[in-house]
RNA sequence: CCUGAGGUAACACAAUCGGCAGUGUACCAUUCUGAUACGAUGGAGGUUGGUGGUUCGAGUCCACCCCUUAGGACCA
């Protein structure tokens, strides 16, 4: 059988025939089942959302988890990877309502819930073709037929079981928190939506600097000590005083310096002694006031006199009382204490912070540490709210600003504000030091473009910080790629991990299996189906109700079920959905239905030896899937984790619809095929470097490698099919091979041993580049290029053998290597070589094992010897040209300085390829024994460096000035002594560099510590026979004008010419043996030929088939 | 504002423990080729984002600043 060939190199007609030969062999299936069931490596698919389209940098991060779980495949694994779906979350929502045209508020009047959650369900899969075919056209392996799917039921009922597992851990609560609130839209909203653009806008507030009196007991004494007059105040700066009446408790830093300032009230006159930070003393007083007489101070007077009577540090403050600023409502427990605050600092205000716990996370938080709490007033129903309710207004009982609104939020032309109001109210009271407007940025409701309030809203919560020094002891034990995501963005966030909130107040997702009493004193968390059709049954009975378990387990259906609580009250479900997050990092149990089914499967895979997602996921499915690992079953959810960078334009711009520079992947794939777009992406930059995408880059990579090897394989093939190689033969014994086999194959060897070690570090990029190296640089343009004779010339011999069975090896290697990264052209390879050999037993590179590096063969002095011989090979031929001398012309000999015998034997073994490749007859050893070689020294800064300290710049001016005389006797007595700054050192040949730099009298290049001299004297035999090569160049090129085939012996007649007989007659047969030609003549008078032109001298030349 | 990553030739990237700043592409010139969508040789191209510091010596370590990018905070 014949090796296939082609016209030229086209990827994306591989990849389509690879695609379809992949189908209907089931090759990826096989890839699977063919591996045993106890030896798995464990690959978790973060689920997308098929509700967008995908886009280019879907294509960077499936590359980089198809490759390392093909990696793992080939070394024998069961990788099975079993794809999914992101099917809840509020973008779904959007995207229905945007489609619709409502709002969240028309859900339930003007669409049924059940209507809004068919669309959803309908939406959610919309591009799912799209992805698919992506996910099929850019070879990402994953199971798409069997994916687990957020919204089924079975994964629905998984998470409920993982919800209850934490909830008899008592890891849930209800609470508080503060959340942003769009009172005019009536719903919270999340932080995604907060951080939608044109949220945050610059508004003017009136913003007023409040005096809170500082109650006199043993606390506070301190501060009355110094006091002459008046009363002491701390004061505090709000930009929203509609908070002052909830106002519970004062901030101060611990170390920040505060003073006690003496002076008048702007308003009232009063004499007022005024607590604020020191370094905010001259905003809020003129310098030139401090020294006016506080005794002649009339009340007009533009100038306030003030005077800094006391100093002292925060922490001296801490739980000193103060009287209530507004005393509408009393609060429950303590209240109106100065406190300690971590976020109080001196850019603004007065450094002394307001807290109002229903209106701030700051404030809550810090009054949660001192056990103060919100101030709430019963509603209607006997629940507590804060003094505005979430229509935005003020509730009853807070005295002439009942029921008034906080901000604008119904447009009403005749609205009052009310932070003016309550200003001027403090103003007459004596309770404000400073009213002003004040212009901020300030987040809006996307929707309703009203401010939002931060209001308390009632949340379900993970007592996830309750596990924090856990979930980060476990971090510790996973391998990030790159470390510092995992030590840096992911270890701090679980260092400062707050509660996590599982609420979503929304109508498509996983309901939450709380159902409680009217009171909140008796609840029941259901954790499987199979409890809450019990718990339904005992509901029936009590309440002589009749229902049954819903089909489907979301909103509307489930909201509709009442429970019983075990003292006969009836229960309603919690009306909140979970967060999606919790969705997705429930999917190593919930993809199984565990524990519910396939408890054996969820075993063997848990943890993940291996998961990856782009670094933005950080905090949500990373954070997720680690959280409820540790939080459910104490353990990491998986081992190894690649968090890729973005994908961004050329010119490093993030990549969006809006700027149009988003590339489409579809194109791409179908342009440059994916395996270019795959390596490039793999070989550019580490995954996790954000990669600039350039399509300029795809079609280097596409010319330079895949060109390059395609080429390597089409001349392999070319020549075994005219020799009819198949490999059959044995292997023909490494040391039976010539040097320059045995070279590459070491190489080779050293290549498998580097890629093994570089795909299961999980760094592919170096890789990919040490691959793509061994194909350009050695193996096509050494290795080819240097035993290209072997392969056309001559008989079917041993030397012609070894040389395909040494390219075979190498080409058969690399298709394996690069499998992981470049599937398709892998396997086209793959299958051109071995169905022609049909030497493996595969029908796929995809089913072969990862090559084994054969030690035996790597020959690190073998491979530095080649090394010697690309270079100086290189050093001649720049001599060559700097002479311009042609290659083609034959020169007599090369002449090499020598330092040590080491050296010298290397070169030997490689002296014959040298000679050949540079058309050169000898090569000559220059010994250091007549002082012909001209040598360079350089100090070697490492050694010397350490010992010589700073006299080392002296030393290596005077080691600069060295004589060849001074470097002949440092070398005789491997010593010498150095005298410098009246030191003195002994320093022998290990701290000095010595090379070759020049042969006086000869043509002399240099690279490195390697000095290669070359004779350019051209003889009359050396011209003679570099003719007869011009006359070969001739005569083969017309062979290809005249496209005769490669086998074709030809006559040869040329025109006599004098330049060219002493070459015929005395390298004839050499010129017959090259060209194939059977008879060469010379004739005075030629008819027809072609012309040729060789040194200026115009020839005819007649070839035709014998 | 805080945190992470990054900033090296026109572009993409290297540079081990601090020890002579490199590779590839592109460009210019010369040239080669019976595997070539190659190859060879030479050339040009650098204040390693900036400023300071430590050191005999800094792309590398330290401090501050600027820019890009991601994430978080955005409060009084």
């Amino acid at each position: 059988m014949k090796y296939r060939t082609y016209k030229q190199l086209n990827l994306p007609e591989i990849d389509k025939e690879i695609l379809e030969f992949w189908k209907k062999g089931k090759i990826f299936e096989r890839s699977v089942s063919e591996k045993p069931e106890d030896n798995t490596f464990v690959f978790y698919e973060g689920p997308p959302s098929a509700n967008g389209k995908p886009g280019i940098h879907h294509v960077m991060a499936r590359t980089v988890k198809d490759l390392f779980c093909r990696f793992h495949s080939m070394q024998g694994k069961r990788v099975e990877r079993k794809g999914g779906w992101d099917t809840h979350g509020l973008p779904i929502e959007l995207s229905v309502e945007k489609e619709l045209g409502i709002t969240k508020e028309d859900i339930g009047t003007k669409i049924t819930v059940y209507e809004y959650n068919q669309k959803c369900r309908e939406t959610v899969m919309r591009y799912k073709d799209l992805w698919d075919d992506l996910t099929v056209k850019m070879g990402y392996w994953v199971d798409l037929d069997n994916p687990y799917i957020t919204f089924e039921n079975e994964y629905i009922e998984s998470v409920w079981y993982l919800l209850k597992r934490l909830y008899d851990k008592d890891y849930l609560y209800k609470g508080y928190t503060i959340q942003p609130y769009s009172p005019a839209a009536g719903t919270g909203l999340s932080s995604h939506e907060l951080n939608q653009p044109g949220t945050y806008q610059d508004v003017k507030d009136t913003s007023a600097v409040a005096q809170f009196k500082v109650v006199r007991d043993a606390k506070s004494e301190f501060l009355y000590e110094k006091v002459d007059k008046g009363e002491v105040f701390f004061i505090a700066w709000t930009t929203t005083p509609w908070t002052l009446p909830s106002n519970m408790a004062l901030a101060v830093g611990k170390k920040i310096d505060y003073v006690l300032v003496k002076t008048y009230n702007p308003y009232t006159k009063l004499r007022v002694n005024l607590i604020l930070a020191k370094d905010l003393l001259g905003k809020w007083f003129k310098a030139d006031a401090a020294a006016l007489d506080f005794e002649a101070y009339q009340a007009e007077d533009k100038l306030i006199p003030y005077q800094v009577i006391a100093e002292f540090k925060g922490n001296v403050l801490e739980m000193i009382s103060y009287e209530q600023l507004l005393p509408y409502q009393k609060p429950e427990g303590e209240a109106f204490k100065v406190l300690i605050g971590d976020f109080v600092s001196t850019e603004d205000g007065t450094g002394i912070v307001h807290i109002a716990p229903s209106f701030g996370a700051d404030d809550k938080r810090v009054g949660d540490k001192y056990g103060i709490d919100a101030l709430m007033v019963m509603d209607e129903f006997d629940n507590p709210m804060p003094l505005v309710d979430k229509k935005g207004k003020f509730v009853e009982g807070m005295g002439e600003f009942s029921g008034r609104y906080v901000k604008n939020y119904k447009d009403n032309p005749d609205y009052r504000n009310i932070d003016v109001d309550i200003s001027i109210k403090l103003k007459k009271e004596n309770k404000a030091f400073n009213v002003a407007k004040y212009s901020h940025n300030y987040p809006h409701c996307w929707r309703t473009d009203k401010p939002i309030l931060y209001y308390p809203l009632d949340s379900w919560f993970i007592r996830a910080s309750k596990l924090k020094e856990r979930m980060f002891e476990l971090n510790k034990t996973i391998n990030w790629k790159p470390a510092s995501t995992g030590e840096g963005r992911f270890g701090k966030w679980l260092e400062n991990l707050q509660d996590w909130n599982l609420s979503r107040s929304r109508f498509w997702g996983i309901p939450l299996p709380i159902w409680r009493t009217e009171d909140g004193e008796h609840e029941k968390c259901i954790g499987s189906v199979e409890e809450l059709r019990l718990a339904i049954e005992e509901a029936n009975k009590v309440l002589g109700l009749n229902q049954e378990v819903p089909k489907d387990l979301h909103k509307p259906y489930i909201d509709e079920v009442v429970l019983v609580a075990a003292n006969g009250e009836a229960m309603k479900r919690e009306s909140d959905l979970i967060d999606v997050w919790f969705d997705s990092g429930s999917m190593p149990y919930a993809q199984w239905h565990y524990p519910f089914e396939n408890e054996e499967k969820f075993k063997a895979n848990f943890p993940a030896d291996f998961i990856a997602e782009g670094v933005d996921q950080t905090r949500g499915w990373f954070y997720s899937l680690h959280a409820i690992a540790v939080m459910a079953y104490d353990s990491v959810a998986y081992k190894n984790v690649v968090s890729n960078g973005l994908v961004l334009d050329k010119d490093g711009k993030k990549m969006s619809k809006r700027l149009g520079n988003a590339v489409d992947p579809f194109d791409t794939l179908a342009k440059y095929g994916s395996d270019a777009t795959r390596w490039y992406m793999i070989s550019n930059a580490p995954p996790w470097d954000n990669l600039k995408f350039d399509l300029n880059g795809l079609d280097e990579v596409r010319r330079k490698f895949f060109g390059t090897l395609y080429n390597t394989y089409s001349f392999f093939a070319l020549y075994a099919n005219i020799d009819g190689f198949d490999y059959k033969e044995a292997d023909i014994p490494m040391e039976e091979r010539p040097e320059i086999d045995r070279w590459i194959i070491s190489l080779l060897n050293s290549l498998i041993q580097e890629v093994e070690k570089d795909y299961a570090d999980y760094e592919a990029t170096n890789a990919t580049r040490k691959i793509q190296n061994f194909v350009d640089e050695h193996l096509s343009n050494w290795y080819v290029r240097l035993c290209r004779r072997r392969f056309w010339k001559g008989e079917y011999t041993q030397d012609k053998i070894a040389a395909y069975q040494t390219l075979y090896q190498c080409l058969v290697t690399v298709a394996k290597l690069m499998a992981p990264v470049a599937p398709f052209f892998s396997e086209r390879l793959y299958k051109d070589l071995n169905n022609a050999t049909q030497k493996e037993n595969h029908d796929s590179v995809h089913l072969t094992l990862f090559p084994d590096a054969d030690n035996k063969t790597i020959d690190k002095i073998l491979e530095q010897r080649m090394d010697y011989a690309q270079r100086i090979s290189s050093l001649v031929l720049s001599l060559r040209k700097k002479e311009k001398i042609r290659v083609r012309q034959p020169l007599q000999k090369i002449m090499l300085p020598v330092l040590d015998d080491a050296f010298m034997n290397q070169v030997d073994g490689i002296k014959d390829l040298v000679l050949a490749e540079v058309n050169v007859k000898n090569l000559e050893y220059i010994k250091d024994t007549g002082g012909l070689i001209k040598k360079r020294i350089k100090p070697n800064f490492k050694t010397l460096g350490r010992r010589l300290g700073k006299n080392m710049k002296a030393v290596a001016q005077k080691i600069a000035a060295f004589t060849q005389e001074d470097i002949a006797a440092l070398e005789k007595n491997n010593s010498y002594t150095l005298q410098t700054n009246g030191e003195s050192f002994e320093l022998t040949l290990e701290d000095f560099e010595i090379s070759s730099e020049d042969i006086p009298g000869w043509l002399v290049a240099n690279d490195g510590n390697l000095t290669v001299a070359l004779d350019t004297t051209i003889t009359d035999e050396l011209a003679a026979e570099g003719m007869a090569k011009e006359l070969v160049n001739r005569i083969q090129n017309l062979r290809k004008t005249k496209d005769f085939e490669v086998t074709n012996k030809i006559d040869v007649t040329i025109q006599n010419h004098e330049a060219i007989q002493a070459a015929v007659a005395q390298f004839g047969d050499f010129v017959c043996n090259e060209v194939l030609a059977e008879n060469l003549e010379l004739s005075e008078s030629l008819l027809g030929g072609d012309s040729i032109e060789i040194d200026g001298i115009e020839l005819t030349i007649a070839i035709e088939k014998a």
